[in-house]
DNA sequence: GTAGGATTGTTTCAAACGAAACCGTTCGCA
DNA sequence: TGCGAACGGTTTCGTTTGAAACAATCCTAC
């Protein structure tokens, strides 16, 4: 066994994990810390939860769009934009009519009242992540943007499927 | 309205919201991302969930411990820590007994089997993270590393209680 | 044109979740 | 000593979740 090279011995002393300096964890506690302040305002705000709000984004951004574009915009499974576009158009925020030129999609859109949402869905979220940042320096949030477009693409290597998420 | 100052037009044009350019949104795209690959590989690995994962590491580090000490080190409530616990004592790699000194308390450890386990566990966990920052070079994980310090008392800031997570 | 297979979106199911209720224990304090 | 508040951990409750089953529609190719 035992080479004589010179192995890194990773991370401190080593053979015990500290979770504290764990990268991964510390990325998730950092992500669902911000997800769940998100999420208590646009709850707060709009009553929106955050796959809502997701779909409220693309169509304000995208429409017309099918649940497919929806689900490939939002990084949520089928299901969950399902169910999401349910509620939005059950509370009024987006129609959903059938594509004649193939029934077995959607298309959605945002309905007047939902644009009205939108258009203040659009300042609140600019001013969270404004909120977030301010802790960084120019410099810093592109480096974040940087290492999010490297690890964003290193994950998906790793993760089977598609990549769900909280906000 | 329209009044005349330069508003900084903070993103891009403006008025429309560009979700792929959403740094909260890409966080917890990737993290979430870096979650799955990691739970998918513990499931595999060990049959252990991630909550059960982060039970295993901390009490390999630090046991004895409470289920206090476990909430406060694991970033997780207090129910999820005590349904982690279950399984991992039902799965004979935790034991579990009352203090003496205050019989509300938990006083947990890994057993023999457990600590097997975790001795696989740690490689691999230290495997993985390595994965993922292969992608990165030195500079840009010591960047990371500052980043999620910041970020990550930002978020405390905003948010209200404790800060969940999936790793 | 029609059968088989693929695709779209909904629904069902079991598992996991967070918040709150809960129970037993301990502490603070008169 | 004894009573109420506080605490630690478990359990319950209703909700949300992802995976899989499903129904409806469309496409392919014969």
């Amino acid at each position: 066994m035992a080479q004589i090279t010179d192995e890194p011995v990773a991370d401190e002393e080593n053979d015990a994990l500290e979770l504290g300096r764990f990268l991964p964890y510390r990325l998730s506690v950092v992500s669902n810390l911000v997800s769940k302040a998100f999420a208590r305002r646009y709850e707060a705000a709009f009553g929106l939860s955050i796959p809502e709000w997701r779909v409220m984004a693309v169509l304000g951004r995208y429409a017309p769009a099918s649940s497919a574009d929806i689900c490939a915009r939002t990084a949520m499974d089928k299901a969950k934009v399902s169910r999401a576009v349910a509620r939005l158009v059950a509370g009024g925020l987006v129609s959903r009519k059938d594509n004649p030129l193939d029934q077995r999609q959607n298309v959605l859109a945002l309905s007047r009242k939902g644009r009205g949402v939108y258009q203040q869905i659009v300042p609140l979220a600019r001013a969270m992540e404004r909120e977030v940042l301010e802790t960084l320096s120019a410099d810093e949030v592109r480096q974040l943007d940087t290492l999010l477009t490297k690890l964003h693409a290193r994950a998906e290597a790793m993760a089977p499927g598609g990549g769900e998420g909280v906000d």
